[in-house]
DNA sequence: CCATTAGTGAGACTTACTATCAATTATTAG
DNA sequence: CTAATAATTGATAGTAAGTCTCACTAATGG
């Protein structure tokens, strides 16, 4: 499940995907979709918590980011340093450009990835059912500024 | 670095990476060189501290290991299910194609996945400065002995 | 073989997440 | 509307995988 304009903000997206897929609106989960719709770029759990009431359980937030998880809202982003994050999940399956200086990510599209994978794994005898790309540099905002690598 | 075909055995090899580092040579580092050794596949450090003495201490295996990627020596796998896991590094960049089925992996070679990555990268503004791939599927042999997906 | 310095290991700590379960709350049938 | 029901919650304990500290030990070089 894939995001659609039904809803104007990011919040109200989340709220309807989940009620789409049968589950009860509740106040920790709205509190929740209003945390996730202020991020700017990919976040963890522990971030949405520091934005959340003390009182919202951790494993309502965890429990909660895996069903968005599932639902196709989000999607998790492995860092270059092993860190794994969150952030919405725009298209199906795709890939993502993440700044190592500013953090942000794009998606990567107009990629024909799998289909260089699908052939060369096939050389090996290998079937292929999956894959896990995450490509790391500099973005163009980035570059622009001439920051230069860490 | 890359292991060699200077000494016989994966465990010497391992053992004289070390060396050339300029790593002292200690009875932990040797049976932590003997026990990877041992590994089929790409194996985990708690793996690896299953098969030594009790009293060789959890902060040695992973001083170690990190020595030992850091050398090039061992490489980190990423499974599918987020594991991170640990397998010897025939060579200098490359990626893995792991069989879901029966664990094994091999090394994707004559692949032209950076061309591909940096010309697109490209379109989107993006420097590329580095990227993680892993590939996930059936093996020649259990596709050939009939496995189904679990 | 002695001094130097790298390396070790016990254990406390951290981080990120999962499990348990009684109490609470949203939904639905009537 | 109300009660029954079933999903949901959150406090807390537990787990997994690793890091940190630091007094102690051992490898190496001269």
């Amino acid at each position: 499940m894939v995001l659609t304009k039904r809803s104007a903000t990011v919040t109200e997206q989340i709220l309807e995907a989940l009620q789409d897929q049968g589950y009860r609106s509740t106040a920790p989960r709205r509190a929740l979709a209003a945390a996730i719709g202020e991020q700017e770029h990919h976040f963890t759990a522990e971030d949405l918590r520091q934005k959340l009431p003390p009182q919202l359980g951790r494993a309502t937030v965890y429990r909660t980011l895996k069903i968005l998880v599932d639902a196709g809202v989000l999607c998790r982003v492995l860092l270059e340093d092993g860190d794994l994050h969150y952030q919405l999940s725009h298209h199906g399956h795709h890939h993502h450009l993440l700044c190592v200086l500013c953090g942000s990510s794009q998606d990567l599209t107009g990629c024909d990835i799998e289909d260089v994978l699908t052939t060369t794994s096939a050389r090996h005898g290998f079937e292929l059912s999956g894959h896990w790309l995450e490509v790391y540099g500099r973005c163009r905002k980035c570059i622009e500024n001439g920051q230069i690598a860490v």
